[in-house]
RNA sequence: GCGCCUGUAGCUCAGCUGGAUAGAGCAUCGGCCUUCGAAGCCGAGGGCUGGGGGUUCGAGUCCCUCCGGGCGCGCCA
């Protein structure tokens, strides 16, 4: 059986549908098996609206093909399904019996950390995120990029692709000429104050101004010495800006190394341009026809291409490649290296960017379709519900090592991840800070670490050794413990679910309705049951432990086990920490404000 | 002006390929600790899903339109 229980109900299905149409009861097959997971209980677990669609071609009645199905529903499906109903304007609903998911348990208990792993057709894949500009530190909104991007790939692995991470290193152009000549000027500064007849520079209009470039610029003059030193920035301005880049790629990657983000491939702009394959990409597309010189430029059909609202310009009057056909050169070795297909996931200011590329795809005679794109929304940053002014004439962003820093890398993981990534979001940094129940990131860490806390005990209570099988499982038999059982069923194909659709934020929903059900579950079992599952202190008492059902305890054990694996694998997913026992931090061991 | 995203409870947001009575957290109010971990649980109030039209047996979801936000419309990256 597989472990998605919907592809099992689903088979049952097409075979009662089948069934019904044999019987001439239908009017046609329907090729697709509508089936989804019912939000009301009196709905049973799974429904099927097939009755509904197919009535206008049948011309009959919804509720009566809804019936056809119906009875082979029952006639095939033996005793896991308990109940089969026709309801409403004419769906089946399907209730599968609480010994069908009794049974689940051991199949996930069977699979361990691979529950929920996906088997089925892997692709080649090639996810493209936080590609920037190595021009300084990491800020807070690339953390979300980093957070996603991290997510999706673990998503996606997990799901059975096989991934590639790649960070597309924007390292020519405008934008690093303008850190190098900044690292210059901050070099000359630095040079100046210890020599004082080094002449005096004018910083640059569109320099960097952040602190780390003087840092850069010291660390150079530490290096090289006055080589360097001149009225002009140096003809030769190549070695400040290998060095200007390296520095910065250096924070970078040490930001993302204690974010626990990595990737694969890290590919750089300026070896395209050197390695001559900027050039080849512009020869291709100029062979295909889709390339005109005009005005004293190169320019790109993209309006004939992909209805682009304008034709684009690869190549500058300056003579120049734009970072458009650089971009499309990259994606020209992606493609010739195999993948089935690319993501690529951009700052939602880079939309109109979409378009360009599809077209660029298309000339280069590669379906559209094989490149996706995730656009990702701005980040705010809350204090005290106002957000955090963010000054950046003076290069005074918050970076993402300052949130980390204040938050801690869990909740900074979880909170990128809590919204759907083409809404803005809104980061609440004292929420994400405070430790207690009002925050989601440690409600579900606590969730983990009262499981393995339960686990722990158990362990020392030296229960008699009860081996997980079919009848054990019946022990779970309170509607809670099969709701649970149901919800942990259901994570195979949310798994799939959400790397189809590119949404990691689903887990972190997944995550938190999993540990609210069990935090729930585990007061009312006292509460509300006046029961437990390990022998309570007063419980413990005379000749207990010949007289405690260990056997229940044993289904609920093993069921705790399940529920703490899942939630592990979850967490891991978003890179979260499942941690065995919560620890408070000490007082005054808060971080310094942003 | 054009394009993309978006508008759901006081606030922040879920809502899977259109499904049955739209959910959660926070906030507010009221309960639950002689604790298998209260970093927890239970309950209450709170909604014309921005307005209007359309498609459909059925719309928060699809289409049109209007209104309100965000972003983009360079021979920048």
């Amino acid at each position: 059986m597989s472990d998605s229980v919907r592809t099992t109900v689903r088979e049952i299905l097409r075979q009662a549908v089948l069934g019904a149409h044999a019987g001439g009861q239908l009017g046609e097959v329907p090729d697709q098996m509508p089936l989804e997971r019912t939000k009301r209980p009196e709905h049973g677990d799974y429904a099927t609206n097939m009755a509904l669609g197919l009535a206008k071609a049948a011309g009959k009645p919804p509720r009566d093909l809804a019936e056809a199905i119906a009875k082979q529903l029952r006639l095939l499906g033996g005793s896991d399904l308990a109940e089969v109903a026709v309801a409403g304007p004419g769906f089946v609903n399907i209730r599968l019996s609480d010994a069908f998911w009794q049974r689940r348990l051991l199949a996930i208990r069977a699979a361990g950390k691979a529950w929920g792993r996906g088997r089925a057709k892997p692709e080649r894949l090639c996810v493209e995120y936080l590609s920037a500009n190595p021009t300084g530190p990491l800020h807070f909104a690339h953390g979300r990029h980093a957070a996603v991007g991290d997510s999706l790939t673990r998503l996606l692995r997990f799901a059975g692709h096989d991934v590639v991470r790649e960070f597309y290193l924007n390292d020519a152009g405008n934008q690093v000429a303008a850190l190098a000549l900044s690292v210059w000027t901050r070099y000359m500064e630095a040079a100046r104050a210890a020599d004082a007849t080094v002449p005096a520079v004018v910083f640059p209009e569109n320099g960097y101004r952040g602190d780390y470039v003087r840092g850069i610029g010291r660390e150079l003059l530490a290096r090289d010495g006055p080589r360097w030193v001149g009225t002009e920035p140096p003809a030769d301005i190549e070695p400040v800006r290998r060095f200007a880049i390296e520095r910065c790629l250096a924070m970078i990657r040490a930001t993302l190394e204690r974010f626990g983000v990595d990737f694969d491939v890290w590919q750089s702009e300026r070896d395209l341009h050197e390695n001559g394959e900027v050039k080849a990409t512009l020869e291709v597309l100029d062979k295909a026809g889709f390339i005109d010189r005009r005005d004293n430029a190169v320019w790109l059909r993209t309006t004939a291409l992909w209805g682009d609202e304008k034709d684009r310009v690869v190549v500058k009057s300056d003579g120049l490649p734009t970072y458009l056909l650089a971009d499309i050169a990259y994606h020209r070795k992606k493609l010739s290296r195999g993948f089935d297909s690319l993501c690529d996931i951009w700052g939602a200011d880079h939309h109109g960017h979409i378009p360009r590329m599809q077209a660029a795809l298309k000339a280069l005679g590669a379906a559209p379709d094989r490149l996706s794109v995730i656009l990702i929304q701005m980040v705010s940053l809350l204090r005290d519900g106002k957000p955090v002014p963010m000054g950046k004439r003076e290069g005074e962003f918050v970076t993402l090592d300052a949130v980390v820093d204040e938050v801690g890398r869990d909740a900074t993981r979880f909170f990128y991840l809590m919204r759907r990534h083409d809404t803005p979001l809104e980061f609440d940094l004292e929420l994400a800070k405070r430790q207690s129940m009002d925050n989601p990131v440690y409600y579900a860490q606590y969730a983990h670490a009262r499981c393995a806390s339960l686990l722990r005990r158990a362990a020392t209570l030296q229960a008699p050794s009860m081996p997980l099988d079919e009848e054990l499982a019946r022990g779970l038999s309170l509607p809670e413990e099969i709701a649970i059982l149901r919800r942990l069923s259901d994570f195979p194909d949310l798994l799939s679910d959400a790397a189809a659709a590119r949404e990691p934020h689903r887990l972190v929903q997944y995550i938190q309705e999993l540990a609210a059900e069990f935090q729930s579950y585990y007061t009312r079992l006292q509460k509300v049951h006046g029961d437990s599952i390990l022998p309570q202190k007063r419980q413990r008492v005379g000749d207990w432990h010949a007289t405690w059902d260990w056997k229940r305890t044993a289904a609920r054990l093993a069921w705790v086990e399940a529920i703490r694996q899942v939630l592990e694998i979850a967490l891991s997913l978003v890179g979260v920490s499942a941690p065995s026992e919560m620890k408070r931090a000490e007082a005054g061991e808060e971080v310094e404000g942003l």
